[in-house]
DNA sequence: AATTGTAAGCGCTTACAATT
DNA sequence: AATTGTAAGCGCTTACAATT
């Protein structure tokens, strides 16, 4: 059906190679050459088969981006980055999701395509130390998120136990003390949810106010219906918090719904902090306060990596990248009601 | 660096063609020798390289998923359905996002990846019919959304313009006259929102009510923001609606931020539709009634026309496939303060 | 007739040879 | 020395041949 090199090297009667020098740009080729070939692969339509040249290279050109959840708009927005940041150095992108199971996890980075992908780029939430420790694959890849391992890969992450701390800290500055944490994971030591948790445990001592383990509740998974239940069973326990830290923006958006529904207010009663900053974080009738950790900088410092172990060279130690983030303040903390600038996006359907 | 069908022909003392006949379950292999080659191919830890086999066969098992905003909760949920969707044929798919560019999506229509992908379900925003009748690719095109195109393409859509009655026809059953449109395209004769718009104008019409143009805005992109300005200008104007129907639930949000901000209650004052039901539409301080399409429906009849298109067989028609929706009714136009019960997601970060 | 082997070829890149 | 050609091979599938 296509049309190979061969076809062309046929129609303008050179060999093959000939025509592979032109296509890719090999620089000893006559002017007079590389015009004759370039008329017969323009008359033609010819276009490389990138399958044939991936099976030869050993290479494909795609890199894969497995995140637990396409549906939360953290993820979302930054596997649009990620895209943006791979096409940079001419690598397509593969998004994959797991749905937070840990045997997906595991089949991510273990065999599943493995001579599909080039390289893997993971945000894991179930995986295991033992599970990379394991791993056989021998394609590069690079971790996501809160976790951290002790494993020899590249790992980029937000300093997150400071970004929690700078959470908390921001409440005890508007003098609040009883502190809820939402979105611990049930019954779980090393648990995703451990550094932001350690993070709120830190800043509250450091404060002199003691830790009050009443105030955290676990959640089964991390969306808003979680937030929304969490938020139900702390007031439920009969818990009077005067300010709430969630482990993530939808998280704290469920638990606003709760406290709107039970006629709570926002900040007066209770005041909200989230993780993340989405973007619906700004457009809520209360806008959200929340970590905002710099997306476009994990995106690109993944991407980079992934593409430095690719291009192979001198190998270098596995790395910790830790990007930037700030604290956003909106007004769910007490924080002006700013008009957020329209963005001319185009995000239709 | 791979262990190839050759290595373990080798170890097994047979041809590669009975490691194949192994490894692909021909059915003419006699039990002793299936042991023999399995124990050779666990021994070295075979997996066949898949490059290899799609070069061969013409086939990647790759097909794209192409959004105009990955940002967009609605194409995110989307895009999680799709790859569900493609993984139930053995599919892997490969999302990308247009930017609502009209070159990117020629480029991704047109030739690009063309020996990536094996098809290609795209969701335009500024293709034009024209640009389809001009495509050369030969690759199946499954097209999605409300733009609809005189073209030989499979198109899956709900019926934006009853869709668009129906969200209309239950303003004006809540007694409502002055009903605005919010997120048409400035300057387009056929835009994108046009069957929505005209669903706007037939159910006025319908109910005796003439259509006031000074109650359309026109808005740059879909997102929040762009529908915050629109609402502003669309008070700015001097215009008195007592109703509004969003493009996208996107919008009606970003209204709903600005009213919140200029002290207008909703539905009191205000009556708020927007069109898409993403997840967020069921946890604002009030909830959004709006337009929600059957999005599981939608990823699987893409999927399945791809899919069908690809396995070859009978050619059959284009087809307009209708996929089912329903409005959902809630705060935002008076429907109950439902608590929406919690779903046990893992979408953490 | 049932089972297994041989050899070509998918479309490309690259080491090396050959030509000017 | 600069430019172009020959031939092998990446790992697989498949038509056909060969064997039992």
């Amino acid at each position: 059906m296509g049309v190979s090199l061969k076809d062309v090297a046929q129609r303008a009667g050179v060999s093959i190679k000939t025509v592979s020098n032109v296509v890719n740009n090999y620089p000893h080729v006559t002017p007079q050459m590389r015009a004759k070939v370039q008329r017969a692969i323009d008359e033609l339509g010819y276009r490389p088969n990138l399958t044939a040249r991936h099976l030869r290279k050993g290479r494909t050109g795609i890199i894969a981006f497995a995140v637990p959840e396409l549906g939360n708009p953290y993820f979302a927005e930054l596997a649009g980055a990620v895209i943006d940041a791979a096409a940079q150095h001419d690598y397509t992108v593969l998004v994959d999701h797991t749905a937070g199971l840990r045997e997906r996890e595991l089949l991510v980075c273990q065999e599943f395509r493995s001579h599909v992908i080039d390289g893997l780029i993971l945000s894991p939430i179930h995986l295991e130390n033992d599970d990379l420790l394991a791993r056989q694959e021998t394609s590069p890849l690079v971790l996501l998120g809160e976790r951290e391992y002790e494993a020899p890969y590249d790992q980029i992450a937000i300093d997150n136990v400071a970004a929690a701390r700078s959470a908390v800290r921001h409440l005890l500055d508007l003098g609040r003390r009883r502190i809820a944490f939402l979105g611990s994971r049930t019954g779980r030591e090393r648990q995703p949810a451990h550094l932001r948790l350690r993070g709120w445990r830190e800043e509250l001592t450091a404060a002199g106010v003691a830790p009050d383990e009443n105030l955290v509740v676990a959640t089964d998974g991390y969306g808003r219906g979680d937030g929304a239940a969490a938020m139900a069973e702390l007031l439920g326990r009969g818990a009077r918090p005067d300010a709430v830290f969630a482990y993530n923006d939808l998280i704290a958006l469920g638990a606003m719904r709760t406290l709107a529904e039970r006629g709570l207010r926002v900040p007066e009663d209770i005041a909200v902090v989230g993780f993340d900053d989405i973007e619906e974080s700004r457009y809520g009738a209360i806008g959200l306060t929340t970590v905002q950790p710099d997306k476009q900088a994990i995106a690109r410092h993944a991407v980079d990596r992934l593409v430095a172990r690719l291009a192979g060279g001198t190998v270098t130690e596995p790395r910790r990248i830790r990007p930037g983030y700030r604290l956003a303040v909106r007004e769910s903390t007490g924080g002006a009601h700013t008009v957020a600038p329209p963005r001319g996006g185009a995000d239709a359907d």
